[in-house]
DNA sequence: TTGAAAGCGCTAACAT
DNA sequence: ATGTTAGCGCTTTCAA
């Protein structure tokens, strides 16, 4: 079973009669060659398995793209619809995307995105706005089409297909606020190097200093992991909240599961909210009160942006609304 | 901002004022040019802000690799953490991953593995054994080195790294009947071109009739989706069954939480089982019993078989046992 | 240690 | 409607 060459576009022309070009054109402008000839080569591509080469394609014409993502990790459910519609998005305009993940290391960022870019990448999508110099200076020296998703900010930061994680932050908070709690406890992810979990505590923070009596008693930062979660339920606890506010799903459901097993009653005893209504925040009992991303519209929209770019355009950023999901977890404080 | 031509290799070797040769050299094989030479060729590469062009050098030589993965949809738990091992060890070994999803679309596969191939993927990572005769016949024609998981099978099926899915189903099986049930259901996801669904239903049907008395009282199919889980749920409860075996754990947690919608205790009145051991299951109230796949380990060895292929070798399959995870909702039934 | 030059597989003028 | 041919950016002999 030795691994014989890949067949070339000489071959099939071979196989076929005719020359390269009349097989590169029954390719890529079917039209213009003859029926009769078209389907003696397509004979010929079926009989050899041939595929064409993308390397040389890339090369002989710039018609041909493909895009990286980089995300921080593909195994959290918080990107995962949101890529999978990217690459839907993408694939539909016939464009292949590549993957990459960082797993949170900023430092990793630009490492992948210069392997994305080697790989034939012409554009990028990429998480949140916060990065280190060297990776802005390298992107604005290459000059590389870019979208930041997962995240919204002023124009002259890039074009963004995302959502204000600030304000929906603030937002949860305010509704935490108006339920009547006042010692409020948040759990949030890691903030070094993630703009977005910053901006999700600058929110809780803005909420709770324009609540008067209010207070944050408890902040952790926590991997997003179930297991993490419990052990900063475990911390933010012991000061004594009436509300946990969690920084995802993830964080909320784990302190959900804890709270069980320390025999702590949600909401009876602490209320507890998530943020991005990923599956999780469903199953939990009770399920928890959330703050819906809205990841596919986000995907998709990242997509169009970044293929609009590339066609040469200079297309707007697209910020999206979050809403507020109501469920169970979330009730007044005990009186 | 117009977008500026990339740098190739020939502007390097202008700035530096060396060949171009020596700056291939000094990217592959620094140790073959002086310490000097490579220093000034660096800065340049800085300087322009540099990165090889993957499709010459793929064109140029074939040491550059390239892996696809195609999978039916990323937004399903089931495959996050195994695809993202798999992308780390690649990475690892400086080699880039490609991903297309099918959504569960059979006829869709070969489309994505003949685009992946254009786009110079020389090794596949692909799920389950079953398959369209059409893209057999590819895969053979082309002899693509590739690595079959999420699965396992007779040698001449081809390489695999995964599991027995009837086998860990008929175990979970037992591991219900043992505890003294007779009349079980089963919410599978969609067997029509899936393997994996069918052979875990098989695996249940098994061990069902090797046991005297039990029987399946009903069998539902559903998409992997909580809504469609508790469809089935209202579906497979009009059998009164004392338990339920989900084939995935949205599946059951699907049915969880359907349960307690409807009123039913779990596992007071039905006893529910998951499988795969994602998230989901410890969040479901009970927390899921359910079957642990090794996705990370898969993943992992998914890409060091694919790599061992791609370097010449004939690595052989990687099986792994799976286990079953006792949790709360799965109980003997009332007497 | 470095350079010159051929060639990888394809597309896109330009011819016919 | 089809063929000829020049290059795309790189790596790799082969020479120096």
């Amino acid at each position: 079973m030795t691994q014989n060459q890949p067949p070339t576009i000489d071959d099939v022309a071979k196989v076929a009669g005719v020359s390269t070009a009349t097989i590169s054109r029954a390719i890529n402008d079917p039209d213009k060659v003859a029926k009769a000839t078209r389907d003696r080569i397509n004979a010929a591509i079926d009989e050899l398995g041939y595929t064409p080469h993308f390397g040389a394609r890339a090369m002989a014409s710039s018609r041909f793209k493909t895009v990286g993502a980089v995300i921080p990790t593909m195994a959290n459910a918080m990107f995962a619809s949101g890529m999978q519609a990217f690459q839907e998005a993408l694939s539909e305009a016939g464009v292949t995307m590549l993957v990459a993940t960082t797993g949170y290391d900023p430092e990793a960022e630009l490492r992948q995105i210069r392997a994305l870019m080697t790989q034939g990448a012409s554009g990028l999508m990429l998480i949140g706005t916060e990065r280190p110099e060297a990776t802005r200076r390298f992107l604005n020296l290459r000059n590389v089409p870019h979208v930041l998703t997962w995240a919204a900010g002023p124009a002259d930061e890039g074009v963004f297909a995302g959502f204000d994680n600030r304000r929906a932050a603030k937002s949860m908070a305010e509704h935490v606020l108006a339920m009547g709690h006042r010692k409020i406890a948040m759990i949030a992810g890691i903030s070094a190097g993630n703009d977005r979990v910053a901006e999700r505590i600058a929110g809780v923070r803005a909420a709770i200093e324009a609540c008067d009596g209010a207070e944050l008693v408890a902040l952790a930062e926590s991997p997003y992991l179930l297991q993490n979660a419990g052990d900063a339920f475990d911390e933010v606890w012991a000061a004594k909240p009436t509300a946990i506010i969690g920084g995802s799903d993830v964080l909320g459901a784990g302190a959900v599961v804890r709270a069980r097993a320390r025999g702590v009653s949600v909401p009876g005893d602490v209320s507890v909210t998530g943020f991005d209504d990923i599956g999780l925040s469903l199953v939990s009992a009770p399920a928890l009160t959330t703050l819906r991303v809205p990841q596919i519209e986000m995907g998709r929209a990242a997509a169009e942006i970044l293929l609009a770019q590339l066609a040469g355009g200079t297309p707007k950023s697209a910020i999206f609304e979050t809403e507020i999901v109501e469920r169970a977890s979330l009730a007044p404080p005990r009186s």
